[in-house]
DNA sequence: CAAATATATGAACAACTTATCATACATACA
DNA sequence: TGTATGTATGATAAGTTGTTCATATATTTG
């Protein structure tokens, strides 16, 4: 059956918002770890600070990600665990 | 277990293809019907000829769709089928 | 309180995306 | 051959994204 034009519009939504080498990265530590610091994040990825912060308080904004501090450290988890399954999904294509 | 860098790059690449309203909605058509001139998803969709146009041509040239001219009428259709597994995996979601 | 550590924020900029418009090309048919 | 129809293309404008850099904020510890 076809999406609704809103749905699709959310499906796009979704899509974009992860659809970058960092943050499908993110998500797959995410979806290993239940919650990392940022620095965590950052040491795996080999992704600098700043650029790696602006990534993740997108990704919270969008509601993928969600965040806590824990003394000087702030620890982000994955809050839309559907989009595991979406890189999952890709990810298991012959075709990559 | 986890992507490999080249992998991710792979998936955000197909994801930023597919991540738009109006491309979301052309996959779903062609899931459905197999082959659809540009007239036929233009009238389904509601988009203008040379805006779907340039849609379709990116896709096809990154892959998704392929294409075949008879007589006036250029039909495309689906190439990289797993684009649908993606989009009805967010589909299915509740938070949609 | 000062210094160190962890993280966020904002400005600036290049690169890319989407949409629109005008126009070109290809095919069929009178 | 000319006209209509279907589709593509290129220029352009407006908006968005990814990145970097400098700086700000919050927390802990000496």
């Amino acid at each position: 059956m076809g999406l609704s034009i809103e749905k699709m519009e959310k499906v796009a939504f979704i899509l974009k918002v992860t659809a970058h080498p960092t943050r499908i990265a993110i998500v797959q530590l995410l979806a290993a770890q239940e919650s990392l610091s940022v620095t965590d994040i950052s040491e795996k990825l080999n992704v600098e600070q700043s650029l790696l912060s602006h990534h993740l308080s997108g990704m919270k904004l969008k509601g993928i990600l969600s965040s806590t501090r824990e003394g000087k450290n702030i620890y982000y988890s994955l809050k839309m665990r559907e989009v595991v399954d979406v890189i999952q999904c890709l990810a298991g294509c012959t075709f990559l």
